[in-house]
DNA sequence: ATTGGCACTCGATACCGCTGAGTGCCAATC
DNA sequence: GATTGGCACTCAGCGGTATCGAGTGCCAAT
């Protein structure tokens, strides 16, 4: 069905659309392009390349423009990713490196991102379920009223403070908190709560009750909000492939609003360590149905994932290599300093 | 040099103008408002009103348009304010009264503004140095890593893990906590310094050296970032206006990027709990020249700002109710939750 | 299977003339 | 002196027409 040529040529299609943002027909193709046959020939492969689905024409008499297919196709068999240059390597490294705590690392991350691939640049932070804890600090500001603290090896501290029905004294506190750090520490805290059952049932009878109602509190609070966090950049960059949307780029950014989403679309990536392309219509969301989404977990556990968002006519080839490449680069960060 | 009917003619044509989007000319204005003169007058009166900068043609033979000083005369001497509904009002305090903690309240808010006045909103969280202090926690997590946790009265809770030159011992750092607790507590933020130092004198002499250490470093970190955090919604209502801006939206979304910019911004902006109103160049920001700035403090003690950014035709008297009373809103659930 | 030739399509661009909203100016009026 | 009606003038916007050219599909020849 698809011989080699008809890939190259769809290829160079591909190639040439995302340069030139227009278009491209038959006799340019012959021309750009060292394909060895005449523009009749290519004008035949357009056609049955069209009847597949993998491009279209705008209108009658303008030149060819690949479908969502047909930049699927491209990405999955024909493209050869862009490694990135040794100075912009060494350049994300050392900007990375000097990342003071993770708020920074993220920060610094999503904005090098943003620059580097020209597109919206998406970084969630590592989460809190994936990461191991590393130490749990519970604290009581006032008799019914507990704070804790919790550090994960990622760097994260979340805390939350939490009004308890029973008070508890100093030494009970002291207590649990030391019995939960033995139970939890280097434990993912998705395990929290079953180590927070053993605890509680470890606890003298008579605080048993009280202990186990903190505790239950505490896990469900964790795990109900704030646990994944997304932070964007670029959103500038938009405006500038302004006519790469129909319409607006209005929806667009309405989408890039809902963090939600966004975390859900990333976390929808399919291979840890892989880069993840989704295009156009393959994302599930109305807003971003021209778009394209690049996107990697980072970390060795797979603990956090990042990715760009641009119109379905951008560079895939680069745009992958540059997102597997800070993915890279942060993962390394984030283990280092924790 | 203007005399009341003038100023009617300013206002009507910035009225009309801020609904039609289009320029507005004599006749226009004659039918469309009750001046009682004739077209020939309202002529004259817009020469004059050019002649003063308040307005301005894009070409010849096309309708007047406010110019920013126009805008200006509009909003300190010719607009009443809109208050909201009742049943407006009554929707943002029980949308905000839902709130479950300050990440929520300031999210709801933000949210809330951009919804309310289709323009872009910024809040930022309640200024820790304009806070005071309910509590500061001081764990030891290893032996020289500490911990140190600042809550403040508004709900926002700032932590930072310190690496200490000098290792302390668990009851060093327990007294310490005390002593610390007991001369920050209910201050200022901005007093940190002062009370350090106090602290720091009153402990014993051999620990002086290494305590003083630690607390330089606290203050110093608490002070040097993440002390101003700013959130954004609406940026999606930038592209309905799209033609409201010369080119493109693109330096806008860029200038919206800059949170540090956003911040200052919202720090200038004149005498607290007054809604403060900057229009078009006078923000000193290249890429917002087209738009203006409505905003205002909130909390009694003008503990953080919000406000909302939009195209320099926008509605004056509508925004700025709204601004204002999401302010009064905010502070108030800001309080109680405290 | 490939290619050159050819008629055809149709978006983009330019040009033209018209229309109408809007202006400035002036002389007449209140 | 302020206001007004009248009038000539300007010019962006709109619709229609003509032209141009990139690109196509098809076909007969290689």
């Amino acid at each position: 069905m698809l011989d080699e040529r008809k890939l190259s040529v769809l290829r160079a299609i591909v190639e040439d659309y995302v340069t030139t943002r227009e278009p491209v027909g038959s006799k340019a193709l012959a021309e750009r392009h060292a394909l060895g046959v005449s523009p009749a020939t290519i004008r035949n492969d357009m056609a049955l390349l069209e009847d597949e689905g993998y491009i279209t024409q705008p209108h009658t008499s303008a030149g060819r423009v690949p479908t969502d297919t047909g930049y699927r196709l491209f990405v999955d068999r024909l493209a050869t990713i862009k490694p990135l240059s040794a100075a912009e390597r060494r350049a994300i490294g050392t900007f990375l490196e000097g990342a003071v705590d993770l708020d920074d690392i993220v920060l610094r991350t999503v904005r090098l991102l943003a620059q580097v691939t020209g597109q919206v640049a998406v970084v969630q932070y590592p989460s809190l379920t994936r990461s191991q804890v590393r130490h749990v600090e519970i604290v009581s500001m006032s008799p019914r009223r507990l704070m804790v603290v919790v550090i994960s090896t990622t760097g994260r501290v979340e805390q939350r403070v939490l009004d308890v029905a029973v008070a508890l004294d100093d030494e009970t506190v002291a207590d649990l908190r030391n019995r939960i750090n033995e139970a939890v520490d280097g434990k993912m805290l998705s395990e929290m709560p079953d180590a927070a059952a053993s605890v509680a049932a470890s606890m003298p009878a008579e605080a048993r009750p009280a202990v186990a109602a903190i505790l239950a509190t505490m896990v469900e609070s964790l795990a109900r909000d704030g646990e994944e966090r997304v932070v964007l950049s670029g959103t500038a960059n938009l405006a500038l492939f302004g006519t790469d949307f129909p319409g607006s780029i209005q929806p667009v950014l309405e989408a890039l609003e809902e963090h939600v989403v966004l975390l859900r679309l990333l976390g929808e990536a399919t291979a840890p360590s892989q880069v993840s392309v989704r295009i156009g219509r393959e994302l599930p969301v109305e807003g971003l149905s021209s778009t394209s989404m690049i996107s990697a977990t980072y970390g060795a556990t797979g603990v956090g994932h990042l990715g760009v968002i641009g119109p379905t006519r951008m560079d895939y080839p680069g745009t992958i290599g540059a997102v597997r490449a800070v993915a890279q680069y942060v993962g390394r960060v984030v283990e280092e300093s924790s």
